[in-house]
Formats: C-alpha cells, structure tokens, sequence
DNA sequence: TAGTGAATTCAGCACGTACTGAATTCGGCG
DNA sequence: CGCCGAATTCAGTACGTGCTGAATTCACTA
C-alpha cells in the first residue's frame, strides 16, 4: 500500500507552476516548433513532474493554443505605422518589421508561430485567425482604400516570406545584408501593397491574361528526377 | 534454429521496390514535411517492409537527401520568364509561379520543401543550397543587372511568403483570390525587385534612417500575456 | 545445374512520446 | 487543531519512433 515516496506531493511556498509551464512551453514552441517540441521536455525544462503539465493543460494542442503569442503589440505598431505621412507608411513597416525581427528574442515567437503553422494543420487554423483578427483587419480599418483585407494579406505574404527567406532559410545575401537598405526595398513594396493602384484599378483586358504561361517548364510531377537537392542516392 | 516464417525472403518479379520506395517517400515528405513523415509509414504505404527502408537509404536524413526536388525545370522557367520584353518579365514570373503552385499537383513538392526546411535545419541548409545554386544564381547571371543575387533573394522571399500565406496558412482573401489579380499585383512586385530601382542607387541619407522606430510597441517578451491566439487557457 | 549474393522479411531493441490513476503532501479554512 | 481539496509526484500503459541482425528466398551467372 505505502509506496514508498520520495518528495511527492504538494510544495511549499506560492504557486507559480502553472505560469511556469505556461513560459517554458512558450518558450520551447518558439525555438522547436509543434512537432519538435516535447511535454515532456517542456517539463523537465521547468523542473515540474510531466503529469503536471497534461493536468494544467489537457493535450498538446491544448497547450499549444493556451501559449502561442506575437512579440509585438499589434494595437500599437499599427498606430505607429499608420500615422504619419500617408506616402511613408511602408518604410515605417518595413523598418519596425526588421528592427522586430532582427533582435533574436522578438525573432523567436515569430518563427515559432510560422514553424508550427507549417507543420500542424490545426495550427495553421489558429495562426490564420490570429492574424486575421488582430493584424489584418485591424490594419485594413485603419487604411480607408478599397480591398483593405486583401492588400494587407499581401503584406503579410510579404513579410511572412521575408522572415522565412531571410531567418529561417537564410537565403544569401539577404539573410546578412544591412537591415536598413532591405528596408527601403521592402517599403517600397509595402507601400504599393497598403496604397498604391493595385489590379482592381485596372480595365479587365490588361489583367495580364496575355501573358499565360507556356507550360513546357512545369514537369508535372511524373517522369524527371534532375533537380535534386544535395547528393544524388548513393 | 529454423524459425517459422510465412513469405520471407526475395520477391518475384522485376525489381522496382526502391523507386518506389523513393516515390512513396517524395510523397510522404511534400504532404506531412520532415518531422511527421515517419520511416515506417514511408514503407507502409509502399508496401514493404520498413527495414528495407534504413536498408537502401540509410538515415532518415539520407532517405530526405536522396528525395527532395522541385516541380519545375528551373532552367525552362528561367528562360521563359528572361525571354521577351524586358518590363514584362516581373507578370511573366508572377503568373508562372501562380500557376504552377495552383496546381495541386506541382505545389505539393513546394509545400513540402517550406515544411522540411522549417522544422529541420539540415534540411534547410539543403534548400538554400539547391534554392541558390539552381535558382538564384542562375537568374542573377540572367539579369545583366547589379546585386542581381540580392535581388534575386528579394524575389524569392516574395515567391515563399506567397506560397506560406496562400496555400499553406491560408490567409483570406489572398487564398481564394482569383490567380489572374494576384499575378498582376505580385508581378509589379517582382519586376521591381528584378529590374528595378533599389536602395543601392539612392544616396545614404535616402535610406530611411530618419524613420527609426519609436520602440513602443515591441513587447520584449516578458511582461504582457494578452494577444494570445484562440481561446484563453481553461 | 549448383552456388553466390542480392532482396526481402521477422523479430526485436532501445528509446521517446502522450497521457493516466493512484498516492502523497501541503495550504488554507472552519 | 482537524480536515478538505488543491498541488504535486510516481509509476505505469500503450504506442510510435529509428534502426539492426539474422534468417529466408529468389535471380542470376559460372
């Protein structure tokens, strides 16, 4: 009956555990991503029995959803960005996106977000409603042009692929070229994309239409096993 | 010493098993990416036993290695994209981006290869291997431009934001937007970044160094628990 | 036709995972 | 103080993972 325990049961002083797994776990999610990140490690990195962290949290997703958060204060940087001189708006988001993204600890959650959105489905689901209600909403209220929600899914694709291409892959030179001069090019962009004539402006026969593609390059899966990454099979 | 085994042994038949252990294995890494395709799996769906797997391709990184590759000709796309006038070339890559990732088929392998290289860094180092040596480079040699590697690294982050925010995330309305209007919008983007002006012909003081970030609405991490994605924690 | 080596499978090891049930200890309240 | 319930841990279940060694069967060649 009398197993014999060591030091189990309650511990004395406050109770700071579950806040503590809630940081922990936030933490792991930004580094590792869904998969790569463990309850158990989660765990063993708060110093906190496994059991603790299915009883504070239920599942995984569970946790996942209880934790995942962006570094900034949306409300804020898009007060920020959005005042000011109207033909500025996009060097002001480019620069605030890379002085953000190039500082390792905003980085963090930020690549943890794209990580887990890439590979859990479930995933994916939340960030893409987090970003619509607090970013791309919000962003396309404050722009009193036509298709707000759309231009400002363009900017996300945008910077999204920027953190991709330039943090996550470190695709040269742009992973170490100066912050401030990709900043330019990037606004520039952003600046199109948030106010600039986009296609809606357009008659319908310059859509580009006449320029649908020759498909002699795209290799339909099927034969073909050329371009392959790294060393062929041994 | 003679143990009872059922069909054991060398099959009948052509010797196919490793291609198709290779193709289930390309399948499994484009749908599930690196962490969530399991060996086992692989050799499931290709009917066959999962030690043949480690047998013919070693690690799981080697089996990843040998498997990897992109749904286009690279060269074919580079030269019908470069080919023709030269203020088209940005819609000319838009749509045919566009139009191959569109494709169910063609995307899968690209997915995939953002996946891999989001939760495995060995194998983005890979994709920025194959990305810069097949793609970058060739299209810098194209464009008799200067920086034409930064350049092209500004097209990519554009071309992997679009493929993040459309199709693996999900973003609306850019999800559901019709290929036409996005090519046109995204084409202006390109043709910038391909041929245009960028930030190395403007004089310093034009950087944007004026626009620093009042730094106000960048959290720090540590404090602020609020913008939390989906429910709160129960 | 005999023999060799490649192809294939079985069974399993060692480990990591998410999650659970019961036992134990403590804080706080009556 | 006495007690209830929350907090915590232990030990374990059931399963999935990458990978291995030995045994078996077949194809091919000498």
């Amino acid at each position: 009956m009398k197993r014999p325990a060591k030091h189990t049961g309650r511990r004395p002083g406050r109770n700071t555990t579950r806040a503590l797994i809630e940081d922990t776990a936030r933490e792991q999610f930004a580094k590792l991503g869904y998969d790569r990140t463990s309850m158990r490690r989660v765990a063993l990195e708060a110093g906190v029995d496994p059991a603790l962290v299915s009883h504070y949290f239920g599942t995984k997703l569970d946790l996942f959803i209880a934790v995942v958060e962006l570094p900034i204060d949306p409300g804020a940087l898009i007060d920020h960005v959005t005042s000011g001189e109207h033909d500025s708006v996009g060097i002001r988001l480019a620069t605030a996106v890379l002085e953000i993204l190039d500082d390792e600890v905003n980085r963090r959650p930020t690549v943890g977000m794209i990580r887990a959105a890439t590979s859990e489905p479930e995933a994916a689901r939340l960030v893409r409603e987090f970003l619509t209600r607090n970013i791309i909403v919000p962003i396309a209220q404050r722009l009193e042009t036509d298709h707000a929600e759309y231009r400002a899914g363009l900017v996300m694709s945008q910077v999204l692929g920027l953190t991709l291409a330039r943090y996550i892959i470190g695709i040269e030179p742009l992973a170490s070229h100066p912050r401030e001069r990709i900043a330019v090019d990037l606004g520039a962009t952003l600046q199109r994309y948030l106010l600039g004539d986009l296609s809606h402006t357009l008659p319908i026969d310059q859509k580009g239409a006449d320029h649908e593609l020759a498909p002699r390059h795209v290799r339909h899966a099927l034969p073909a096993r050329q371009a392959t990454v790294g060393r062929p099979a041994s």
